[in-house]
DNA sequence: ACCTGAACACCGTTCAAGT
DNA sequence: ACCTGAACACCGTTCAAGT
């Protein structure tokens, strides 16, 4: 599951190939698919597995009762991070680009990553401003969306820093707080 | 080429095929390799040939003099165009993304798009703050960067709607004027 | 329960051969 | 100048066969 969670980010759904990623496990490609029996059962299970992952991780974050303002840094960083890691890409800002090359599963998985990151964010957001729920959902949407964007733009042009301008560009403009 | 591209739209460059290609126009698959003798010329082409289009079109929207908003709101349209037909991505939102897996040549083409719509945008913040070239160039690229995520993430839920909503929330927030 | 080799229709690429 | 069929090593998928 992480060899392919790994060339998912760095190749994404269509460079990911059964015989390749036997060979990193050291089986063989059939052998794949006892367990997942179709490419999209596997891409749905990994996308599935990110998501959780990264949940449970943003949600460790929240119960450190950290400010808005820190929390907002530690959600940029973690973007940071996977662009330092052999300038790879979020796992859902892969395969949302190929959308409509993926089987309906992985899309649904794709989602649901999309929507429990603006959910943290919303969530960070109220601990700021109770009241206005309508208000923090949509600045949520637009962090999120900005953040994909930010790093979209960094992978594409190898270049970390890039993303961290941008991020900080955000950041003064009020965008993130 | 025109048919080309719209795949690449669609499917990205892991989803474009020599065979389905020639299908497409009439021809056998081998015939292309006349014109591209790898599918890293035809993707380089391809994408040289779409910053070469939208940087008339953008160019022509200079001369028109509108005011920065305007010019803003014709250049966020264009995304949204995309969208809608058939839930496409910018070409290169699409290949930004695979960038890991494309040829050298593909991935200095799709950079140099992304430089082009900064340059742009940095002369239509220009029109409005003369002085501060430093700061149009950061902005620029943050809108640029912003823009393209919001793309993504209505791509990936297939939602144009969530798009629009994206970017009225950017042009609330000040970071788009 | 878990793995394998062999087959199928796909893919980009090459090349000798056509007009 | 432009196009083609056939071959090569790849791909996801299937399946009978192994342990």
């Amino acid at each position: 599951m992480e060899a392919a969670t790994l060339t998912l980010q760095d190749l994404g759904y269509g460079g990911l190939s059964f015989r390749e990623l036997a060979k990193d496990v050291g089986i063989k490609s059939a052998s794949i698919h006892y367990y997942f029996a179709t490419k999209g059962e596997l891409g749905a299970a990994l996308a599935n597995r990110y998501t959780a992952h990264y949940g449970a991780v943003l949600d460790e974050l929240l119960t450190q009762g950290l400010d808005v303002e820190t929390c907002m840094a530690r959600y940029t960083d973690v973007f940071a991070e996977t662009l330092r890691a052999d300038n790879r890409l979020c796992l859902a800002g892969m395969l949302g680009a190929e959308r409509n090359q993926l089987p309906e599963e992985v899309q649904a998985e794709v989602v649901k990553y999309g929507i429990m990151n603006e959910q943290w964010l919303a969530r960070v957001l109220a601990l700021r401003n109770p009241g206005g729920v309508k208000e923090n959902e949509r600045q949520a949407r637009a962090i999120y969306a900005a953040v994909q964007g930010a790093q979209l733009i960094a992978h594409t042009r190898n270049d970390v820093s890039l993303y961290e301008e941008i991020i900080a560009t955000y950041r003064a403009n009020g965008l993130i707080p």
